[in-house]
DNA sequence: TAACCACCTTTCTT
DNA sequence: AAAGAAAGGTGGT
């Protein structure tokens, strides 16, 4: 299956698979969940800026090991270290002449030994890998299950495997488990809360998460939460849009 | 429960 | 070019 992005939309060579189109999300009602998660003139403008952002639909288990990965990293390092894992340890395959390598199964990671895990680039993160590895190969653990699950009961899983918190837990379950309610709050939301949002939340918690980098638990609760009930059932797709626009729109006019 | 803080490494910034 | 800061947080105390 070859894909080209032309501009701003993109081409299927001999029409799109179902499962290519359910990756790229191209299944998800984009005008309906752009109409219910535009709540205000902040979201609007990121919504106006970046009309056809969606939400990939990734493997479960390697969007839990690629997030277990991000934690105090920047995004071309976790590209670095995904792309390291893959190539040592995934398959080789071969399309049309270039070469690639696939996500390394949860077998393959649990064999692998701390020191070839560590070459990864992996740095404190490997042990994290290592056993959460080793976890879903013994429990033969089923991620479709949880799509299934409520919220609260799909969290709770992930939160027990080592290197998972909340961050990564609401991640996992927007990127790769169909949860288009979970809401992750990284830094960058935390910055939105602040510069946006700021009239939902009493001062003194204001002035307590502006004391620090990353949320504590509670406060991760507290805007996680607020996110939640303000955007609705597609929470995870105003995430999204906020965070792009506040990443690629802060700093540059972005015009 | 809440507040610190160490943590491996890569990439960005000055 | 080199050095310091920041990076899609988590777990332990």
């Amino acid at each position: 299956m070859k894909i080209r992005q032309d501009s701003n939309r993109l081409e299927f060579e001999n029409g799109a698979a179902d499962s290519v189109k359910n990756y790229f999300g191209l299944r998800d009602d984009l005008p309906k969940i752009l109409t219910k998660i535009n709540k205000d003139g902040h979201i609007e403008a990121a919504i106006n800026r970046f009309k056809g952002l969606r939400i990939l639909h990734q493997d479960p288990w390697e969007c839990l090991i690629s997030y277990i990965c991000a934690t105090y990293k920047n995004v071309p390092a976790i590209k670095s270290m995904v792309e390291n894992l893959s190539r040592r340890f995934g398959d080789k395959i071969a399309v049309e002449g270039y070469t690639f390598h696939t996500f390394p199964t949860p077998g393959r990671l649990a064999q692998a030994t701390t020191q070839e895990l560590a070459g990864s680039g992996l740095g404190y993160r490997t042990r994290y890998v290592a056993e959460t590895a080793r976890i879903v190969k013994r429990t033969g653990f089923d991620f479709e299950r949880l799509k299934h699950a409520t919220y609260e009961e799909a969290k709770k899983e992930l939160l027990a495997f080592p290197g998972v918190g909340f961050k990564v837990a609401d991640c996992v379950m927007l990127f790769s488990l169909d949860r288009l309610d979970a809401f992750p709050v990284d830094v960058w939301m935390k910055r939105v809360v602040l510069k946006y949002y700021a009239r939902h939340f009493p001062n003194w918690f204001l002035q307590k998460i502006s004391a620090h980098e990353s949320p504590s638990n509670s406060e991760y609760r507290k805007m996680n939460q607020f996110g939640r009930e303000y955007f609705g059932e597609y929470a995870g797709y105003a995430q999204e849009y906020l965070y792009h626009y506040e990443r690629t729109c802060a700093k540059s006019k972005c015009r």
